[in-house]
DNA sequence: TGAATAGTGTCTATAAGACAATATCCC
DNA sequence: GGGATATTGTCTTATAGACACTATTCA
């Protein structure tokens, strides 16, 4: 226990190694997306990893994992947060890892304009809650599962039940939109997120209650219908 | 990144020590408590801490976790889940530590027969959500606030506000009573957990239609008005 | 003009808050 | 009986879902 740890009892022990891995999500065509490249060195070759490195002795967690995201992205000031720390025995065959994961979210124009390491962005397949056994996935965009490093795919389902349950308590989906933004994006923001449709009516009135939102006066443009007032998300 | 990490990678930095502290609450005289213990080392010396030790090498985060509450408590089989990773670089003054918080939750029978090394249980103020600026505290039974060690008051903090955002949607409440247990008792943990008071008739209401509560028929004994029905929460 | 979505108004069903009335225990 | 809380029932109000209707853009 913390009250009988001493300088030298935190010494003594051999020490674990600890990494960082970053979930950066997007939205594009309406999916969730996730950056993962293909891994082509010895271990687990072929499957798909998260963006992730060993934390730095003088370095906080969180800025590692900000430094993590800027790299595979080329993108900084983003949305990130820590999402849970993986902690089993022999979850890496390498040694023994605690990996500390973290969760992005990034507007798609600022995502697709990054240069960064991450090669790939792919499509984060969320069950309807109703489908009993539903688990996400990350699937190409043929719909074929990708085979996932070590447990990331258990952080990237991980990463959107946080979102999940954020959602409706806080403005947290704007991150995954530009800064001008129409009801309709929001609502398609919220049923990806879901995984199932959401009352259009309802949504409306309760974010336009909700006080987060303010209408700009300007209105979309080059769409093939009646355009939608934009909305920015409140300073809070 | 992850994709580019390798054996030697892993191997080749300087590594932080890993630690597990426990946030153990429960529910005593409608308010909740913490298990903390005086710090007699030279180091925050008269500093309250909470429970925790070393990540031992080939030990998970969980197990850990599970160990340093039976030590702490004399209890084992106690709810217990994670709540979040503390990594900023200079939080320990005895060197570089990562700490994964936990929190668990006893029901107060239990945590007062155990027999384990944290000595007090001291109160954990929860302020009214509608007083703006206020935090959450650790204080003697005179109210006085407690100095913690570290940013241990911070994971104290944490775990309150974990538990408020799960009271409504999981039968996590379950878990600071026994195992049978009147709607009023409920009703006392969800106040406490707020630190507001909350409604009667809407509480009851939608508890027994959550249908999380089964009715065992029987009453509670001894008490100085009308008994109330037992309940007890279903097996999921 | 027609296709498509935006936005408004209204009706209904459900859940929350308020409160009255009755029930059941101990003293 | 009196004090205290449990439990039920009813009324009112707020919110969610359903749906009809009008508005506005482009092809």
């Amino acid at each position: 226990m913390a009250g009988t740890r001493t300088r030298s009892a935190l010494e003594v022990h051999p020490r674990p190694s600890v990494t960082v891995d970053v979930v950066a999500l997007t939205l594009a065509g309406g999916a969730l997306r996730v950056a993962v490249s293909r891994r082509a060195e010895r271990r687990g070759r072929g499957r798909f990893a998260l963006p992730g490195d060993v934390l730095g002795i003088g370095e906080s967690l969180d800025d590692a994992a900000a430094r993590v995201l800027a790299h595979a992205l080329g993108l900084a000031g983003v949305f990130i947060e820590q999402l849970h720390t993986f902690g089993e025995v022999r979850r890496d065959p390498r040694g023994r890892v605690v990996t500390v994961a973290y969760y992005a979210l990034v507007d798609a124009r600022r995502f697709a304009g990054g240069r960064g390491a991450a090669t790939t962005r792919a499509r984060v397949l969320v069950p309807s809650p109703r489908a009993r056994r539903g688990r996400v996935a990350v699937v190409d965009d043929g719909g074929r599962a990708l085979p996932m490093f070590l447990d990331q795919g258990d952080m990237v389902a991980l990463a959107v039940e946080r979102l999940r349950g954020k959602l409706d308590d806080s403005p947290i989906a704007m991150h995954l939109l530009p800064a001008e933004l129409t009801l309709r994006q929001l609502q398609e923001v919220h049923e990806a997120v879901r995984g199932e449709p959401v009352n259009k009516d309802s949504f409306r009135r309760r974010l336009v209650a909700s006080g987060w939102l303010e209408a700009t006066g300007a209105h979309e443009r080059e769409v093939l219908h009646r355009p939608a007032e934009l909305y920015r998300f409140r300073r809070h």
